[in-house]
This record gives structure tokens, sequence and C-alpha cells, in this order.
DNA sequence: TCTTAAATATGACAAATATCATATTATTAT
DNA sequence: ATAATAATATGATATTTGTCATATTTAAGA
């Protein structure tokens, strides 16, 4: 359903979004290691997000990535996009050119509902609600 | 969210669905040429299916695929295991161990209620109906 | 029984995704 | 200023998925 890689992307938004802010920026290095996450392939996948305004970064010594208050209000849809592109979860899923209530392929009026609910959850749902239920113990992110 | 062979093998199998009986066996590379697939992909595809029992087949002069009323009143979910194997759909999207309302992960809310809507749907849909929508002009299978 | 049409089995090749490595650049603190 | 730290850019390798090709087996029909 998610690639590997927005696995690893959302596992390590979250691990930031708990450990992190302004004043307590985090190495790609402490951030693989803790998530369990080849730490190169991690490093990009960071950079990648950090190129889109997913999380935030900086240089140097005490230097790592971190999240700000705007990167905390984003939805989680946008780290989707940042990592597997605009297009995978609004395309027809027999591919065909236009997904169209007017002329619906087979699987249209299965999935569309389904799918339509998925997105708007991704839609609405921010870092920083997410990272707040973890808090309140309503979700648990093991490490 | 369907990977490439599945996407080919249902629509294959729709195509078989609408144009194929007992009596009315159709070759791979017939097949091929109606939906737009790669046929010596598209062959592997349905040696798959076959396999699986999700569609007939005989071999020789006359031979070629097809199904019965057996195939046709199998869910679509069947096709979509037999191809993409069993776990896809039902692991955890962040790839935890143990999926469980009781810890669950923190996507686990988000999409569980989309996802189990989704698994409820295929199912429960049968082959027989999806192509039955198409007749109506419910749905529309462009090839 | 022989030819032919089809599936089946197997494997080679290509493209995309995932993984690893390294050289460069920027920033902090001494 | 300089040394150390950490992101960034770039690219190499490995694995998976998608694509293509071919030899073998089975069954029909002449
Ligand atoms: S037309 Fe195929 S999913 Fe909408
Ligand atoms: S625990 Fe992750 S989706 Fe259920």
């Amino acid at each position: 359903m998610f690639s590997n890689s927005l696995k690893y992307a959302i596992k390590a938004v979250l691990y930031l979004a708990q450990h992190s802010c302004e004043k307590q920026k985090i190495s790609a290095k402490h951030i693989s290691e803790s998530i369990l996450v080849p730490h190169a392939y991690l490093a990009k996948l960071l950079q990648e997000l950090a190129r889109h305004n997913i999380i935030s970064s900086s240089k140097g010594p005490k230097g790592g990535f971190y999240l700000n208050q705007e990167n905390r209000q984003q939805p989680l849809i946008n780290l989707i996009r940042a990592i597997d592109g605009q297009q995978k979860l609004s395309t027809c899923v027999l591919s065909l050119k236009d997904c169209d209530e007017k002329r619906p392929c087979p699987l249209h009026n299965l999935v569309a509902p389904s799918k339509k609910n998925l997105m708007d959850s991704l839609e609405h749902k921010t870092l920083a609600e997410i990272s707040s239920e973890i808090e309140k113990g309503i979700s648990f992110f093991p490490l």
C-alpha cells in the first residue's frame, strides 16, 4: 500500500515530531539508529523531505533535522506526496485515463468510496495531531 | 495502489468474463491484443491465474482461457491474492508486527476504517457481479 | 498418426525501487 | 582561522518488478 521509502519517511517524521524542536535538532544518524532504518538510505529521504519543506534542517555542528511549528501543522498527505509523487493515490485503479463518476471503470464504484475516505483522512490529519495521539496513549509508536 | 501485474490481470479476467465461456475459449494472444497488454507478459499472468483456479484453461487447438460458472462466483479478492500474494493488503501500513486494535500504530486509526471498508468490498463483490454491471451500463470497460 | 494451435515452464533482459558510499558544502565552537 | 560536525549532492550497487523470448507439452482435427 505504502512504499518502503514512505514508511521509513513517516517513521522518521514521527520520531522528529516527538523528539525534536527548533532548539533540539537531530542528526540523520541518530534517527536512523532509533527507528532501525539504514542510515544512508534514510539520509536521502530526509534530504528529500527537507527539500519539500516537510521537515526543517540545518547544517554544521549542533545541526540536524527538526520540525518547526509550520511543519507540524501540515497534513500527512503532504509528506506522502513529497516521497511518492503527486499522482500515485489519485489515479484510476485500472490506470484508465479519466476516472470519472460519469463513466466509472468496473472497479470505480467498488473502491472510490474507500479511497475518498482515505484521502480525506490523509488530507486533514496533521503531523501535530498524530504526534499528540501518541503522547496521549491513543496510538502507539514502538521503536 | 494496485501493481501493474494486478491491473493487467483484472483487465484480462474482466475481458474473459464478458467474452468467454466453456464453449468459447480465448487465446492469450487474442486477449493481449484486445486489452493492449504485452502478450508474453500477459501469458505469464494468465498462467498464474489458471494455476490458482481464478480462471480456466485448456491446451491445444481451440483451447484457450475462459471462465466457468465457479470462476465467475469468486470474489475479486481471490484474484488479487493470486497475483499479489496473501499479505500485501492485510499488513500494517508501517509494517509493524502486529496491527492490533489494542495497540494501534500512529496511522492505524486513520487508515483502518477505509481499509476495512475496501477489504469488505473486495471480499464480497464477485466477478459475475462486476461483469453484470458492465453489461447493464452501470460501469464502463473501455478496450 | 501427423500437423497445428494453444497453454506451460523456464529463463533472460530491462526498468524501477531500495540500499549503500563518498566527496562537497555550510555552520558552530574553539 | 581552524577543526569538527552535520547536511547536501551525486552516484554506485543490489534487489524487485516488469517485460520479452523460447523450448516443451497437450489436445484437436485432418
Ligand atoms: S474510473 Fe477507475 S477508479 Fe475511477
Ligand atoms: S497497527 Fe499499523 S495499520 Fe494497524
